[in-house]
DNA sequence: CAAGATGATGAGAGT
DNA sequence: CATCATCTTG
């Protein structure tokens, strides 16, 4: 049995709901994770007698990670009867099974790159005829319209109509390149991330029994964060939801939505409540913050007027303390700011330096702090995202898989190529590799392998890895057998190998990346579960960063920081213009754009869990800026 | 061809 | 406001 006493009230009556459609509209700090993980737990627990599964749904796999490891250590390991993962790993799972009802393999490739689509758009326009519109399109300006398009679920077949409405110029040759970009990707058998979505929606409206199918599997439905959810994804959660029982499980905090330009939106919450008429239960109880930074939440957001109704005040758990729990610093230049913050770090203890993170708004300042805390001989750490591998190495092992899964894409030739040449200084040409294939049966694998072996000066350890394990992944698919042969292969290239400097630089950190994702994707399906496409697209739907090195300080956007705690926060460059940004200043004190920068400050300050520092200063850059408007609305000035 | 002027576009980032 | 890409000019 599971333990519920360690519950409040409200939790409990979250946790203990059982049918029908529940908001939990959770606060920062409030346990919502944990409600989560523990209703899961619950329905499984309470229906051992039962073979349905129950799905939670997440926006990151971290917070599918972290869902996992918690209703695992409830049900004392077992995740037989549930599905928790990420919205596009379930998508990929849906297109994979019944993709052929839309045109789509399951060995269907992700456009990862920003590159691929480009040249993916590129070809659609094109396909226009009027060549003095053609000329007019770029694809760069056009990409994040197509996002926005398939993110809205406008259907190909009436994107001209919705352009032309939204008063866009060139409705109809955009609609048109729309619709080609749409078609182009299920002609090449590959989809980017909106197109993902896009295609699993089609399946669950155009294919009642996959539908069914899908109701019938997962009759309880969550949704961590489901203030993120952009329209398809909605129409995702309307589908699979069975429209009798309705039993939606929703997590949100529509005070905590900073992605509307990624297409989330306050009018999902409001949409839950028309189709679903939900129930609410709140969860205003905050156990992370101390009892001064909630009034500051609390005062702060009670200027946004866009606000769930009868949404309740952060209520404090945490024990006041005598301690200077919050600090408010001004400087005269951005520089002195950062210089401060820097010098009272390194000042710190250990523990205290161990448990602290810098947040601002932009990069561009974190940058500035970094550039301090250098100068303190402290290092600080700031994430970049990588949706590729970069090193030669796993560029090269990562190119070889999937020319193994797509024997036809140049793309991949191209790279392997590149990246053999880094590592053996065997200079293929692409162009030669293709016109030989053409006698495979238009195999670049099988080309690429007879061009290395045709070559005088390969040393013998790479002759027996091309002549046996990539022959092997050639004719049967051994992906298993060809990754770790490559890995011996490239542990042992540094000492012998023509390989140029640097190449092997990032070998070990990256290698490192590969072993994770690729524990953490058998883990979670399987390992004789794992087939080559499903590894690559799995793959695919991952980041590729390393781990922050331990000690260095952390510093993270406020959007990179969501979801996260640290007992001593600093807010840097709380200054109009970086917080509330340029853009939301310039759309006005009650614009939607105002009220997000607002959600933004909120996010950062309840990361707090024992102290909060906050600092802007008179100049930056050279210019003169004023205090951020949101110290004074929150009652810091 | 490098330096400087001009003009459009833009931050934030998961999958 | 700030930055970058593109055009202009010495």
């Amino acid at each position: 049995m599971l333990d519920l006493t360690t519950l409040n009230e409200n939790q409990l009556a979250a946790v203990q709901w059982n049918d029908g459609p529940l908001l939990v509209l959770a606060g920062p700090g409030s346990g919502k994770t944990r409600v989560l993980a523990y209703r899961l737990a619950r329905l499984i627990d309470e229906t051992s007698d039962r073979h349905f599964k129950v799905l939670a749904l997440t926006f990151t796999n971290k917070a599918a990670a972290e869902m996992r490891e918690r209703v695992s250590d409830l049900l004392k390991g077992s995740l037989q009867r549930t599905l928790l993962t990420t919205f596009h790993s379930f998508a990929a799972d849906l297109v994979r099974q019944h993709g052929q009802h839309v045109g789509l393999r399951p060995d269907f490739t992700m456009l990862v790159e920003d590159g691929d689509r480009h040249s993916l758009l590129e070809e659609a326009i094109n396909e226009l005829q009027d060549i003095s519109v053609r000329d007019k399109l770029s694809s760069e300006r056009l990409l994040p319209l197509v996002n926005r398009l398939t993110e809205n679920d406008i259907k190909p077949e009436t994107a001209s109509t919705t352009l032309l409405a939204g008063g866009v110029q060139e409705p109809e040759s955009l609609g048109l390149v729309y619709k080609s970009y749409r078609r182009l990707m299920i002609e090449r058998n590959a989809l980017d991330f909106p197109g993902l979505m896009a295609e699993a929606l089609n399946l669950l409206e155009t294919r009642p029994n996959v539908k069914k199918q899908v109701q019938r599997i997962y009759p309880y439905v969550c949704i961590d964060e489901f203030q993120d959810t952009n329209m398809t994804q909605y129409k995702i959660l309307c589908h699979i939801v069975n429209s009798q029982s309705k039993n939606l499980f929703a997590v949100a905090d529509d005070d905590q939505i900073i992605y509307q330009w990624n297409g989330a939106s306050p009018d999902r919450l409001r949409a839950l409540e028309k189709d679903f008429n939900v129930s609410t239960i709140q969860l205003p109880d905050n156990y992370r913050c101390p009892p001064q930074v909630v009034a500051l939440a609390n005062k702060l957001i009670a200027h946004n007027f866009e606000r769930s109704e009868g949404k309740l005040q952060l209520r404090a758990h945490r024990p006041q303390t005598d301690n200077e729990v919050v600090r408010v610093r001004q400087f005269d230049t951005f520089a002195s700011e950062a210089s401060w913050v820097a010098a009272d770090i390194a000042a710190k203890s250990e523990s205290y330096r161990g448990n602290c993170a810098i947040l601002a708004r932009t990069r561009k300042a974190l940058e500035g702090v970094i550039r301090a805390l250098d100068a303190e001989g402290i290092s600080g750490y700031l994430g970049a995202r990588k949706n590729e591998f970069e090193s030669a190495p796993l560029q090269w092992l990562h190119s070889i898989l999937r020319l193994a899964n797509a024997r036809g894409s140049r793309e991949c030739l191209r790279k392997a190529n590149k990246a053999f040449f880094s590592l053996e200084g065997v200079d293929l040409n692409t162009g030669d590799v293709i016109s030989a294939a053409s006698t495979m049966g238009g195999d670049y694998l099988r080309a690429w392998i007879a061009a290395v072996l045709a070559r005088d000066h390969i040393s013998t350890d790479t002759r027996r890895l091309v002549d046996g394990p990539i022959r092997n992944l050639a004719d049967r698919l051994d992906f298993w057998g060809f990754i770790t042969a490559a890995f011996e292969w490239l542990d042992a290239l540094p000492n012998s190998a023509a390989a140029q400097d640097g190449t092997f630089d990032d070998y070990p950190d990256e290698k490192g990346t590969w072993s994770n994702l690729s524990q953490e994707i058998c883990a979670q399906y399987g390992r004789d579960e794992v087939t080559l496409h499903l590894l690559l697209q799995e793959l695919d739907l991952r980041s590729k960063s390393a781990l922050p090195q331990a000690g260095a300080i952390p510093c993270f956007t406020i959007h990179a920081s969501k979801g996260l705690e640290f007992a001593h926060v600093y807010l840097v460059a709380m200054i109009e213009d970086q917080l509330p940004s340029w853009s939301a200043v310039k759309k006005g004190s009650s614009s939607k754009e105002m009220q997000e920068e607002r959600r933004n400050c909120f996010v950062a300050i309840t990361r707090t869990q024992e102290t909060l520092t906050m600092s802007y200063a008179a100049r930056m850059d050279g210019w003169s800026k004023s205090p951020s408007r949101f110290l004074s609305e929150m009652g810091a000035l």
